[in-house]
Order: structure tokens, then C-alpha cells, then sequence
DNA sequence: GACATTTGACCGTC
DNA sequence: GACGGTCAAATGTC
């Protein structure tokens, strides 16, 4: 069915046990649950937005953490009974990079939309272009993840944007990473910037996408880098041992603290990569 | 008034 | 007992 379907079903050591328990048995089904962590690198007061709506339920000092970690679950958990929960913490060694865990898997009509979403620019009323704080249809949406449903994934604010992928070859039993340019990156006004952060699920294999400038000499261009983990031990099982490595490779490319790219609007959004890695640019481009 | 966020308390795990 | 995760009342926003 949909693209999260495997991770409920598929991941190597979880034995999904039935959402619905709770209270008594809430612990053991949080050793069960599969979940995955991606680290994304955002603007502080910017949106992050994964196409999902959740809903802020609490909030822990961590030990040993410099910032708060945030629990958020799906908006629609008491409605569908979604049970799909992220942890969403800020990185002690850069505010900027923020450390998402997901629990669990959206069950709520929210997934399925999602799953149809491809590649392709956003248009300036998606994400709103520096009102994307204000013109959701729900009211009080938490700042930093709310868009609406859409079937866009890649959502650069900027119309224009070009999108190319390159080093498919080397990269294509994982997944391709790709670029695309932005003319107005460094020309416009950061709001009006806006890019995506994807995250593709194939056959237990996750995969997180950072977004950074490829190189100083070409400050439009971004590279959209494949960050997996997962790929060959399972995903549950290589998750720690990954999660070093996906900061080694988040650090790199995004520590460029002067980039254009920190001020820009980042949102999250799900992809179905089942077939080709769809590039496309339909009426959303306005 | 409805809905979202905040925050202290509670509970299970380690 | 410390810690992380969740609950739920209080509070805020629209």
C-alpha cells in the first residue's frame, strides 16, 4: 500500500505489537515500535515540516543535552488513531541541526496523501513563502511542522528551481543524491527560499536527505545527499552505530554556518520512490 | 469555544 | 534513584 507500510510491518526487529496497547504495556511497545532518526539542519524560527501534522505533547530536558527534546504525535491520533510520534531535539553542537525521531507509522488519511507526492517545486501558496506560519487550514499549528497535504515533496519556494540528479550510478543501490540550483538563493529574501527534506523508505531501508550548498563556488547550487542508515544490518539494529555516521555526514556538508541555505524554510514530506525518481514540476510551480 | 501548547507530575525502565 | 516518555490540567491563541 503506501510507503510507510514497511516500516510497521518490515522493520527487521520490530515486532509491531498491536498501537492500540497503552498504559501498562506502553514500555514494552516502545522497545517494539520501529523508529528511525534523522537529523536535519534548520533555522531557528523556520519551519520544519515533514507533511504531517503533529501535535506538541510534552517536552523533557534531557540530561546531558543543552536544549529541551519535544514530543509530538499525530494531530489525528485521537480522531484515526494514528500512532505515529516524533522526538524532536535540537543538536548540542549546532542549534541548527535538529535530531527528528520517529516512532510508529501514520495510520491517519495524512499518509496516504503524502504517499502520492513527487518531486516538484512548491507553489508560493504551499508553503506559504514566509507566511507558511499562517495560513495553515488548522488553527494553532505547531511552529515548526505544518503543511497541508499536498502532493509536493521537494518544495522549493523559489519558482524556477531546477532539479537534477547526478551520481546515480554510484549511488544507485542506496539512493541518488541530487541537486538543483536556486537562482534566487543569496538574491532574495530568505523567506522566500524554501527546501525540502525527504526521507525514503524502500524495503526496510530508510534514507534521509541533507540539503546543502555543494560547493562555495556555487552557493545556488545544493546538493541533496543521501543520508542511510539501516541498509544492511536493519534498520533497528544498525541505528546506533548510524546515527554516528549520519552526523559525521550531516556535520560536513551543512556546518557552513554562513551558508544561504541556514535561513531557509526546510519542511519534511514522504515520498514513494517505488519506480523512478520522479522529477517533476507540475501546476505547483507558480 | 475549540484547539494547540506549556509544564509539572506520574510511571516504567534501566 | 535517575532518567526518559507520557499524561493531563493550566494556559494561550485564534
Amino acid at each position: 500500500m503506501d510507503s510507510a507500510c514497511s516500516f510497521a510491518n518490515g522493520s527487521p526487529r520490530s515486532e509491531v505489537m498491536e498501537p492500540e496497547v497503552k498504559h501498562k504495556d506502553v514500555f514494552k511497545k516502545r522497545k517494539t515500535t520501529p523508529k528511525w532518526t534523522e537529523q536535519v539542519k534548520v533555522c531557528l524560527g523556520t519551519s520544519l515540516d515533514d507533511g504531517y501534522s503533529w501535535r506538541k505533547y510534552g517536552q523533557k530536558d534531557i540530561l546531558g543535552a543543552k536544549f529541551p527534546r519535544g514530543y509530538y504525535r499525530c494531530t489525528y491520533r485521537n480522531v484515526q488513531g494514528c500512532l505515529a510520534t516524533k522526538q524532536v531535539q535540537k543538536s548540542d553542537e549546532d542549534p541548527m541541526i535538529c535530531e527528528i525521531t520517529y516512532k510508529g507509522r501514520h495510520t491517519c488519511t495524512q499518509a496516504s496523501h503524502l504517499n502520492k507526492a513527487v518531486v516538484a517545486p512548491t507553489s508560493k501558496t504551499n508553503m506559504g513563502l514566509g507566511e507558511n506560519k499562517h495560513h495553515n487550514h488548522q488553527k494553532n499549528q505547531p511552529q515548526e511542522e505544518k503543511i497541508e497535504p499536498q502532493e509536493t515533496i521537494f518544495s522549493f519556494g523559489s519558482s524556477g528551481l531546477e532539479v537534477k540528479t547526478e551520481d546515480l550510478d554510484h549511488k544507485k543501490d542506496i539512493f541518488p543524491s541530487f541537486c538543483f540550483s536556486s537562482p534566487s538563493i543569496g538574491s532574495e529574501k530568505e523567506d522566500n527560499n524554501m527546501f525540502s527534506y525527504a526521507m525514503i523508505e524502500n524495503n526496510n531501508l530508510m534514507e534521509s536527505f541533507l540539503i546543502a550548498p555543494t560547493t562555495s563556488e556555487e552557493p545556488n547550487i545544493f546538493c541533496l545527499s543521501p543520508c542511510h542508515w539501516g541498509s544492511s544490518t536493519g534498520l533497528g539494529q544498525s541505528m546506533h552505530a548510524s546515527e554516528s555516521d549520519i552526523t559525521d555526514i550531516v556535520s560536513a556538508p551543512t556546518s557552513v554556518t554562513n551558508s544561504p541555505i541556514m535561513d531557509l524554510d526546510f519542511i519534511l514530506a514522504k515520498i514513494d520512490f517505488d519506480t523512478d525518481f520522479p522529477i517533476n514540476a507540475p501546476e505547483l510551480c507558480s
